[in-house]
RNA sequence: CGCGGAGUAGAGCAGUCCGGUAGCUCGUCGGGCUCAUAACCCGGAGGUCGUAGGUUCAAAUCCUGCCUCCGCAACCA
């Protein structure tokens, strides 16, 4: 039986389009996807979108339509960009689907008899004019909204907590016996530190002050706060039941995650009360959460008021998905911020996909044809040079996978341009051009352009992950198709004889100068 | 002393764990080549590696102090 793996991203909130940064996420994700799938796993793949919440009910107010049509319409968005960028998810889900609704409102209710989650009072302050809730730590320094800047009144509110403290010892125990749980290494310090050595405070899991979301069951003027709700996506999503004596098949087989995919900000939902939930339903945690950090827009956080929100759709519409894939992925750190503006995206896309791997696929495809009339040439007369060509690819992929197995994809997806560099350079120190002039040199000139062709087969075995649709297109070229990596990194799996495909243009050549004139004249009159 | 990360060529980064002639990409200057999407390949210029000390034959790398920037610091989706 194959391996499993399940992968999930954070459900995206439908208050409204996501901007490119939260696109980052689900390619990120889909980069692993597609890796675990290429490694022959069985891969369940989830993500969605969170619907329930004060901030939807208000932003549907604003846009004269109420909160279904309003999530209906964002949702139609989020999962549109997903697809256009090729997010090859298995499971879509809403939190406003029956069948979630349903199990979180029983999930609330299991806690509440088990005594974990108990009824108290919520102490914060009130902003008359925004109608919000803060807590102290949200207020500004002299106690006002930090919204609207008003004056806040206190306030009290019935509602629901999680006793979290309960759960404390037994979490910081996983954390230790799972040293990756938490990852990176530095965001796992950040939750120890701030959160689980001084204590943990009992969680806020229910509201009065709006009615966008579920029901407590048993006492129906509160809805469930976001965590409970949206954090259940994860097992609802996989047919979790809490009151069935046996889970369903697809449950069983999927949970626990072997990884979660979040945004920095959510991580302490995601490391501390998410695997506490996890423990009071008496289920097993993830095996991973991994953090990523934030894409901004220079030096800015991305927002529209600032009316530097950069998204994807729009950004493919002016180049192509792939470009917006390589630089979300190449680009962006490890650990630390990473930064987009149209310029740079602009710029890195004609440096490596039109220059180095458009034009490498360009010049060796017409080689082909030209010296051998388009058919793969066998390897008649293999030198020295070559095998380091063989040793170099040979290397990249052993390199691609061990990056990807720590969710270093920038680093991963690098060293597979660093290839296709490495195949340019060849073409000049073995001079193709040359060894056609001279007729004794055929055999050997056929050996140089098996070892290009095949490079670049190779090559694009290993771009799969990141650029699926440009992958699928240069291995047209050698008449195959979706390639595992078993049987694709195989150096010399390329059969001689085989009439190769067109390759065409790749990626076609973009002014910079021109191409950011018209954007900032159209993004000036659509963002208005 | 709340916790953590970072300061390296004009820009963006790697190198720091396991001290040993400072590297990559873009930009810039020059050369080569002509198969290719004016692409590709090679070379030059450009850095007191935040700062002040210490250890050492030798420090970007180890130790100490200081300066600057950033993230996290409980209900922010």
């Amino acid at each position: 039986m194959k391996e499993k793996f399940y992968l999930t991203t954070a459900i995206a909130y439908t208050s409204k389009k996501p901007h490119i940064g939260n696109t980052y996420e689900a390619i990120f994700t889909d980069v692993i996807a597609r890796y675990q799938r290429l490694l022959g796993k069985d891969v369940f793949f989830l993500t969605g979108t969170d619907e329930h919440g004060i901030k939807i009910e208000q932003d549907a107010i604003k846009d004269g339509e109420t909160p279904k049509a309003h999530v209906d319409r964002v949702a139609a968005e989020v999962r549109a960009i997903w697809d256009l960028c090729d997010v090859s998810y298995d499971r879509f889900i809403r939190t406003t689907e029956p069948d979630h609704e349903r199990i979180v409102a029983k999930i609330f209710k299991k806690l509440y008899e088990k005594g974990d989650i108990y009824k108290g009072e919520y102490q914060g302050k009130y902003c008359k004019s925004c109608e919000d809730f803060f807590t102290e730590s949200q207020v500004t320094e002299d106690g006002k909204c930090p919204e609207c800047g008003a004056e806040l009144m206190d306030a009290c509110e019935e509602a629901y907590f999680f006793k979290m403290s309960r759960y404390q010892d037994r979490l910081m125990d996983y954390i230790e016996t799972h040293p990756d749980f938490i990852s990176p290494e530095a965001r796992k310090k950040e939750m120890v530190n701030n959160f689980l050595k001084p204590g943990l405070k009992d969680l806020c899991v229910s509201r009065t002050s709006f009615t966008w979301g579920i029901p407590v069951s048993f006492d129906p003027k509160h809805v469930i706060y976001v965590w409970i709700d949206a954090l259940s996506n994860y097992i609802t999503a996989l047919g979790y039941d809490p009151d069935a004596d046996v889970q369903s098949e697809t449950y069983r087989k999927y949970w626990p995650a072997n990884v979660q995919i979040i945004g920095k900000d959510i991580l302490r939902f995601h490391t501390i009360y998410w695997p506490i939930i996890l423990m009071a339903l008496g289920e097993p945690l993830p095996e991973k959460v991994f953090a990523h950090p934030w894409l901004l827009n220079g030096v800015d956080k991305m927002s529209k008021s600032r009316g530097n929100t950069i998204y994807a759709d729009e950004l493919a519409g002016w180049l192509n998905v792939d470009a917006v894939r390589y630089y979300l992925l190449s680009e962006m750190p490890y650990l630390n911020d990473g930064t987009i503006t149209y310029e740079s995206v602009i710029e890195k896309y004609n440096a490596e996909l039109v220059n180095n791997l458009g034009n490498l696929c360009s010049r060796t495809v017409a080689m082909a044809k030209k010296y051998f009339d388009g058919r793969v040439p066998e390897n008649a007369a293999p030198e020295a040079i070559d095998a380091e060509l063989v040793a170099a690819c040979e290397a990249c992929a052993r390199g691609v996978c061990e990056k990807l197995n720590e969710y270093r994809t920038a680093e991963a997806i690098d060293l597979v341009f660093d290839l296709l560099h490495r195949a340019n350079k060849y073409i000049d120190e073995t001079t193709p051009w040359a060894l056609a002039k001279d007729e004794s040199k055929t055999a050997r000139l056929k050996s140089v352009l098996y070892h290009l062709l095949e490079t670049i087969r190779f090559a694009a075995v290993l771009l799969q992950p990141f650029l699926p649709g440009t992958a699928k297109k240069v291995l047209e070229i050698f008449s195959i198709g979706k390639t595992p990596f078993e049987t694709g990194l195989s150096f010399g799996a390329l059969q001689a004889g085989l009439a190769l495909g067109d390759a065409g243009i790749l990626f076609a050549r973009v002014d910079v100068e021109k191409l950011l004139e018209r954007i900032r004249i159209v993004t000036e009159e659509t963002h208005k």
